[in-house]
DNA sequence: AGACAATTTGAAAACGTTTACAGGGTGGTT
DNA sequence: AACCACCCTGTAAACGTTTTCAAATTGTCT
């Protein structure tokens, strides 16, 4: 009953603690934890000595001393609005794999939209769950005092997708504007004159943008702007779905819809195929974003490709940098949007 | 310069500790945690002391030091093989939300196929950063020993999907195999004799599972088995595509063709269409899963749906009782999957 | 041989909570 | 007045690591 720290349980599963692997191998804690973490400085025999002990125990460090010795969780929490959406399972999908090279686990915070869900994910930086936020939801989670500088007050943050009106934290983005004047550009080339845009969630930064970026193409082209061909939307199917009724109902239709994600734009499709028109000699359709169903519509959707594996990279990068110190927080990586023609946008119709 | 424990530093990011909070409001530690904890076993006047002191401190407890004094994480790690995919998306979806209510985070584990992952993300449970593990893939990450029941060896586990064969472990299934024989069951009500099936990945459970169900209808209708209209796929896209290339090379091609997943289900439709088949009057299209894109393709995909929340939901209701002590891993819930006829599927053509 | 540097190790403190235990107070009952 | 029960609170001991500091050992150079 001396002790020297064996657990005694009869119970097989009972898990060894580094003082275990300490005394079996015949060394102290300390050299048990250099050998496991920072083998090189510990001679080759105790190192031997004590894998040896590590292999036979099976032993796993716990990660709860570590993490409260280190002050470090390991986690970065992602805050998305929705897993589901195929933009950001693809965003996820790499900064799950690239931040598992690097050491760290993900922790999910998909809020539903939800504001109080945003602050419960946000806080979870503040208790230590998790070491550091990557953010793509257009809310600041965060109480900042405006008489500091916003990067003391927070904690490693990358914030991507919908940017946030913040100095100094950093950014991975695409360019908004310009994705959509290339796409209403596109439209324009072909002939188009009453195009119409399905807008994605109100005031969300994203959406903003893209309405610019087709004000912008619409007014360099002399064309004035016609506010019943702006619908509003939420980037959902269903929205793609409600805005193109909406659409047909005109007295003067659209010969081309700009929609401002791929979802809304299946949606639309849909519509338009279940009330015979064709796609596109009667009608053009255009999405954003190139989800991976995109090119097996039939006809194949014209969209803009968002590099959803270098987003979550990039992310995973900036914020790598912040964790090591590396870096200060504010820098901005855009990242390039590719304009993918397919069949769903044609020739405006002569016809009438 | 006294031994109160007041933090001094002047970072105003400097956070409070439980000490801090107790020398603030003239109690213990101990109070300050029973307040926060267990509001209901302190006075009202303490209780309120505090509050005080931690909403103006904006304290919030450290994980670290509560975590290893309770030995719990509070998350529940979730390994899939593609978090990408609309499955596995929609039902980590309701896993999340529902294991936020009960107090728990979700880490994704997206294994991205690979049996070391499986390991890595497996043996989070051993090392404390994981209470519980919900398992998506059909491998054992765990090495059992034989002699003694399973349970006895595994943390809280709950499987899904993909049945492991293994006793004594809790799955939350749907009937793959009655999903299947519905399926086809559904074609041979049209008429169809010459029916296709494109499988998932070979040796997978469910794939298995859901040939059975289609052999077993056929054989019930007394057709024999075409072993060239059985193409291997892998649950993608892709594999669909070059599934019915495949098909379509066949001297007697089928008239209907099942695939085990809607992704593949879009990507033979997409081969179809491009090729100037007309769906369903020439080739009937039959998918699995019910995704939010099925019901919007051109024509509607007819499926089986998949109850991907209440999925979620069981899973960590199953887990959420081991974790409590509250049962017995072992439990099994079946879900039930629903035919959804929508208009990729007709009667078969006539006119051969 | 002695001084000094380099390498390797151990002792002990620290990280921040929660909780078993014990003790002090209050009020009620005999 | 003594006793008991109950409620509330504080003390102190865990939980399992990592890391600072110092000591011990070895090797190198004069």
């Amino acid at each position: 009953m001396g002790n020297h720290g064996y657990r005694t349980r009869e119970n097989f599963l009972a898990k060894l603690g580094i003082k275990d692997i300490a005394a079996i191998s015949g060394v102290s804690p300390a050299t048990v934890s250099r050998t496991l973490r920072n083998p090189d400085i510990v001679s080759e025999e105790t190192r031997k000595k004590v894998m040896k002990a590590v292999e036979e125990g099976g032993y796993t460090p716990s990660r709860f001393g570590a993490n409260l010795r280190t002050q470090k969780s390991g986690n970065i929490i992602v805050v998305m609005p929705d897993i589901t959406n195929q933009v950001n399972a693809g965003i996820i999908r790499a900064i799950e794999s690239e931040a598992q090279k690097a050491g760290y686990s993900i922790l999910l915070g998909d809020t539903q939209g939800l504001p109080e869900r945003e602050k419960h994910y946000a806080n979870m930086a503040q208790s230590g769950q998790a070491d550091g936020v990557l953010l793509f939801t257009f809310h600041m989670p965060f109480n900042l005092n405006e008489n500091q500088p916003a990067a003391k007050q927070l904690p490693p943050i990358v914030n991507s997708c919908e940017s946030i009106p913040i100095e100094g934290i950093s950014k991975v983005m695409i360019d908004n504007i310009a994705g959509a004047r290339t796409a209403v550009e596109h439209l324009l080339s072909l002939g188009h004159k009453r195009i119409a845009a399905v807008m994605g969630p109100r005031d969300t930064p994203s959406t903003l943008e893209r309405l610019e970026g087709y004000q912008a193409a619409l007014k360099d082209a002399g064309i004035k702007i016609d506010e019943q061909l702006v619908i509003r939307g939420d980037y959902g199917l269903d929205s793609g779905i409600g805005a193109m009724e909406q659409l047909l109902k005109l007295r003067l239709r659209p010969t081309a819809v700009f929609c401002f994600s791929d979802d809304m734009a299946i949606g639309a499709m849909s519509v338009l195929q279940e009330n015979g028109f064709r796609i596109p000699q009667d009608i053009s359709i255009m999405g954003f974003d190139d989800i991976r169903y995109a090119r097996l519509m039939t006809p194949a959707l014209t969209t803009i490709h968002q590099p959803l594996e270098e987003i979550g990279k990039a992310c995973i990068e900036l914020l790598l940098e912040q964790l090591d110190g590396k870096s200060e927080p504010g820098r901005y990586i855009e990242l390039p949007f590719k304009l993918m023609v397919r069949q769903s946008t044609g020739p405006v119709p002569t016809d009438r």
